[in-house]
RNA sequence: GCUUCCGUGGCUCAGUUGGUAGAGCAACGCAUUCGUAAUGCGUGGGUCGGGGGUUCGAGUCCCCCCGGGAGCUCCA
């Protein structure tokens, strides 16, 4: 398949690469604007983009859209495929293109078209459309993700917008067509539509223009494309399948976890989630006992002043809870580090004793927007596996690098694969500039000191420093923030710590915040995804199913189980009247690592039939040397 | 918070153009006592998320609220 670039040069390219597949998409999305302008041709685009997975395309319709009309487009869009239609590199001064958008009333391309000239008209609190913008999470309407040196997103030839911005008239604007239809793009595009074989739109949401919500809500369309039928029909399959892994279906189905309406992103944990919870959390104390982690607990709300102190009432006053009780203001903590810092400041501290790692699984609440609730992903409620560390300057990156280490420990144990980016310095935050760029000095030196790879997210640290954090991906591929190392110099400044130095006078020590698990919670929700529900032998609720072929052993079946359970193993007896092909079955949907079938044979020999999850019948064996076997696989 | 869709017994869902609710699984009971992914029969269980309105009549139409999904914005 031949890429058509914005030089007007082709390029062979197959779908299997990323250059490949983002063009092919791209130029989906723009198929998708011409089905949607054929259909109805009052809709206004606001430009297509290749997603993750797939593409999609904003538009501003006249009419309420829902997704019964995404048939009809679809079916639109399979026709223009197999027009064969040949995208063209339209290139063309800026008033003729500007003539030709207004003409067809496409004012948001128009003012694409005009984003691209950049400064100019004033309204510069608005980042140009071009350059992305600073906080770079999402990239610019155009797409792009703001790295892209080779070309302006927006399709001006220009290399620098400021330059001319003078004599835009003569500037050259380049512009992808196809058939009837142009776009204001860069490209790359596939070189015809009749590549796109097999397409599908998935769903329908809302977006705001530019990313800005205060601007207007367009209307987003989301879709998949493929070149072969069979892709499509893969993808399909295994979009059911990360359903079928969803922490919320097999939350419930597993009995791990409650959601209820009285009580929105608030979550409950039910005796089997518990128990979940609880192995991780012996996991995690022996980790930092032997780390040198002392642990300790702080109240979960504390006097409104001291959040003025730590300069949270100020920055993060609309996410907090409050209550008024003998006329004292409180306010329930949305993190731990205040009273970390009161637990340090509780008595005079000496370099001896740096660095001073103090951890916490502080119980925290934030008031997070309806909206963003997910499951156990974002909650109001949560524990965090927090920790505050102490130090001198100079022990920095030695202690980053300790926790990183324990980081990378913690998720290998369970087999993720993550990735790490390091977030700078925000708009509204405190601190002097110095002092920033020590910080994110340090944490870039100890991960580049370490060879793990980062990406760097400009302007979105904490308000009182930078941070490294750790993502790791939920079970469609989202990724979720887990692990967190933030530098801090300003709470020690804010509340006055101090230690006394080898020179015997007081110093300011850095303040290390961090967390593995991040929120014990959302750590559950990728746990439960990572697994299928499927959690491996030390981390099963349920380790063991006895299964009594009829009640005539069920007294034998009672002695299995206290052997068992002297061994210290999670046991039950499934006690129904049933078939044992019923109760392998309740016991394998049930996810429960080993079952133990016990019939007349094992009553009589005084043995054991095992059957594996993953493995089905293993056959007779004896009690010891099935309690072996489950010792070799780590209890 | 915004756009849009959805909300029927514990769970998954059906419910035709408005005529006062139905299935499967689960639960419970009885029978069966069985060898590797669903034994049979029976019983109970829903003021259809909540409130208001239209109508002779609303699960079905309209409005408001609550909750949920997808995405956007946000995520110290």
């Amino acid at each position: 398949m031949k890429v058509l670039l914005q030089n007007g040069k082709m390029e062979e390219r197959d779908f299997e690469d990323a250059k490949g597949r983002e063009a092919f998409w791209h130029t989906s999305a723009h198929v998708l604007a011409q089905a949607v302008k054929r259909l109805y041709p009052g809709a206004k685009c606001a430009g297509g983009q290749t997603a993750e997975n797939g593409f999609y395309c904003d538009f501003e319709f006249a009419f309420p859209f829902s997704e019964e009309y995404l048939e009809k487009i679809q079916e639109e869009m399979k026709k223009i495929a197999g027009e064969s239609l040949s995208l063209q590199v339209w290139e063309t001064e800026r008033a003729e293109a500007e003539r030709y958008m207004k003409e067809r009333g496409e004012f948001y391309q128009l003012e694409l078209l005009r984003g691209c000239s950049g400064r100019g008209d004033g309204a510069d609190k608005e980042p140009g459309i071009c350059g992305g913008d600073g906080a770079g999470k999402e990239p610019g309407i155009c797409g792009g993700d703001g790295t892209d040196e080779e070309q302006s997103i927006c399709g001006t030839v220009c290399a620098d917008g400021q330059d001319t911005a003078g004599d835009s008239f003569r500037e050259k604007i380049i512009l992808y067509r196809q058939g009837e239809y142009a776009e204001v793009c860069a490209g790359p595009h596939i070189s015809n539509t009749c590549h796109i074989r097999a397409l599908k739109l998935l769903s329908v949401a809302g977006a705001y223009w530019r990313g800005d919500e205060r601007g207007r809500m367009l209307t987003r369309i989301y879709g998949i494309s493929f070149p072969k039928a069979s892709l499509l029909e893969e993808y399909l399959l295994t979009l059911e399948e990360a359903k079928r892994r969803d922490h919320r279906k097999l939350g419930r189905q597993l009995g791990l976890f409650l959601l209820a309406e009285e009580g929105p992103g608030l979550p409950f944990f039910l005796p089997k989630g518990m128990i979940l919870k609880n192995l991780l959390l012996d996991y995690w104390r022996g980790l930092h006992r032997r780390e040198g982690y002392q642990e300790i607990s702080t109240p979960v709300m504390l006097d409104r002043k001291l959040w003025e102190v730590s300069g949270h009432w100020e920055h993060y006053r609309d996410k907090m809870y409050t209550t008024a009780v003998d006329g004292r203001e409180y306010a329930i903590k949305p993190m731990s580090c205040p009273g970390g810092m009161l637990v340090y400041q509780s008595e005079p501290r000496s370099y001896r004793e740096l660095p001073l790692r103090l951890a916490e699984l502080g119980l925290i609440h934030r008031h997070e927007k309806s909206g963003t609730l997910h499951g156990l992903m974002r909650v109001r409620e949560c524990t965090q596996d927090d920790a505050h560390i102490f130090m001198t300057k100079e022990q920095m990156v030695e202690e980053i690098q300790k926790v990183a280490g324990l980081i990378h420990e913690i998720y290998t144990k369970f087999g993720f694969a993550y990735h790490v980016e390091l977030s700078t310095r925000p708009q509204d935050s405190i601190g002097s500039q110095e002092e920033w760029e020590l910080a994110t000095d340090a944490l870039r030196s100890a991960v580049e000191a370490m060879g793990i790879p980062y990406v760097v997210n400009e302007g979105d640290g904490a308000f009182y420093g930078p941070k490294l954090d750790f993502h790791l991906k939920d079970s469609i591929g989202r990724t979720w923030q887990c692990g967190t190392i933030q530098v801090d110099f300003q709470l020690p400044r804010r509340f006055g710590a101090e230690y006394t130095g080898t020179d015997g006078e007081r110093h300011r020590p850095v303040m290390i915040h961090r967390a593995i698990f991040g929120s014990l919670e959302r750590f559950i929700g990728i746990l439960i995804e990572h697994y299928a529900g499927r959690f491996p032998l030390w981390l099963a609720p349920m380790q063991v199913k006895i299964l009594p072929i009829s009640d005539k052993y069920m007294a034998y079946a009672g002695e299995i189980e206290r052997a068992l359970k002297e061994e210290g193993l999670r046991c039950e007896i499934d006690e129904k009247g049933e078939k044992i092909g019923y109760k392998i079955r309740t016991a394998q949907t049930e996810g429960i690592p080993y079952m133990v079938i016990l019939g007349e044979k094992e009553a009589q020999e005084r043995s054991v039939c095992i059957r594996k999850r993953e493995e089905g019948d293993l056959g007779r064996m004896t009690l010891e040397g099935f309690l072996e076997m489950l010792r070799e696989e780590g209890i």
